[in-house]
DNA sequence: ACCATAGGCAAGTAACCACTTGCCTATCAA
DNA sequence: TTGATAGGCAAGTGGTTACTTGCCTATGGT
């Protein structure tokens, strides 16, 4: 469902953790959870850290794995290009004019 | 601010308003809610497409232009770009921290 | 002038969402 | 086994948001 995508993407915390998994990718819940405090000051607890990466993963952009006791998660920019397929039908080769 | 722009895509009701706008350019307001109403049976009240405007136009998705008492509403996709160009780099340069 | 049309402003409400708190399970090392 | 680590589940709360309701201004036709 688009929905997801959109709403997932709605919320700064939830981007910034993707900003996290595209530069590196298959971290664990604490990781993620050290470099948001460490790299982005985000006081923020690890519940509310994997309630992000659960709506992340219903949205299809974030994908987990299992070993042991870890749980990695990648990220999946496929459903991104959805995005810009639904409005940027008129792809453009150039800049376009920025009345603003 | 980017916040601005996810936040306007977030909604499923904005982002019909932007097909309808990429369908045909230049509506105004009464012809936008006639057309949630037919086309997509939305039953929504005029004040109520008139706020997602104004939340689309603030996110640089909507520009508008009056005439008399006529205001036109045009489709922007040009904040779009910068969505898909944030996490679909072919680099590993790295996003550098924004706190969008 | 009249009145209908096109749109705007502001307060109130109900639903939603991000976050916390507390407790629970699972895996691994000593 | 014990204890520490990695993660999950669920209820509760405060703030946000979509929507309504009511009233207002402005433009244009007759």
């Amino acid at each position: 469902m688009a929905d997801d995508l959109f709403k997932a993407l709605a919320d700064s915390t939830r981007r910034t953790i993707l900003d996290e998994l595209a530069e590196k990718s298959g971290q664990t819940l604490f990781e993620i959870c050290s470099r948001l405090s460490m790299k982005h000051q985000l006081g923020i607890s690890r519940q509310a850290v994997s309630q992000h990466l659960a709506v992340l993963e219903a949205a299809g952009l974030v994908e987990t794995r299992r070993e042991g006791r870890y749980k990695f998660h990648d990220l999946n920019t496929a459903p991104l290009r959805q995005i810009t397929a639904r409005w940027l039908v008129r792809d453009t080769s150039g800049p376009e004019e920025n009345s603003s």
